[in-house]
DNA sequence: TCGTTTTTACGAAATTCTTCGTAGATCATT
DNA sequence: AATGATCTACGAAGAATTTCGTAAAAACGA
């Protein structure tokens, strides 16, 4: 699986949550946190493609790029990568960080609650 | 607080894990997994003992590096950035995704119940 | 002592990543 | 049709990171 630089990341981001966009929109978009030229956004873009990390349909003009590696996978393989080279291979270790300094709700602490329920059921069978 | 490139982070975590050492240990520990010279490992420990990363005694002559900055305030700075660039903020995904696929012992899961009951007391007074 | 090994210092090449300028094509407006 | 706006392609500069070669000092062994 290849592994997306810094401001490929950023640009899967966009993607991900808003979908199919054309350059200027996601130029715009990371243009609210940092200034950027359009052409270093058009540039980044075309190298992913190139990757493999997006596709693009150029039917119309304006070329409308979609990521093509799911968020997911990307998450487990950062996820995993962390944990072993900074949390040395505990997944424990890594939770108690991620949710010791009060950044879960109350919600999301019945999630993994339920979560660990199961986890548990599971491994007793 | 500085953020440690890749090289200088597997040099950290080897610091962190066998405690001080000299460029020779560090560059044959780095040397089971993938082959680098001997002076490539010495100019990174010569970079981060400028930027304040890590220490070195000198007072033999093969220098005594070790680290500079905690474990956990790296931990916790890289799992802030995996938060928000991966998981879009949502510390229980995350959870979710690092429990899920079976990288937690029974006695890890107990653990890190323990703390959500706490965190849930805390939080209701 | 003399050659070999180990070590540091340092510059610079090599590589990877990021940024942007320019050119040329397409489209819309007047 | 002429002008201006928008878009892609592409090369290359710039910056950050990694890698290594060479030189010089120190230590070691014969």
């Amino acid at each position: 699986m290849i592994k997306p630089t810094e401001s490929e990341l950023e640009i899967l981001n966009i993607l991900w949550s808003e979908g199919p966009c054309n350059v200027r929109m996601v130029n715009e978009i990371i243009n609210e946190q940092k200034e950027v030229g359009y052409t270093t956004t058009l540039k980044l873009m075309q190298i992913m493609t190139q990757k493999g990390l997006v596709e693009r349909d150029e039917s119309s003009r304006s070329h409308i790029y979609s990521a093509k590696i799911k968020a997911q996978d990307i998450q487990e393989q950062m996820l995993d990568k962390l944990l072993n080279t900074a949390f040395g291979g505990s997944a424990s270790k890594l939770v108690l960080s991620a949710l010791g300094s009060g950044k879960a709700s109350a919600g999301e602490l019945e999630e993994i609650k339920a979560l660990i329920q199961k986890l548990e059921q599971d491994g007793n069978q």
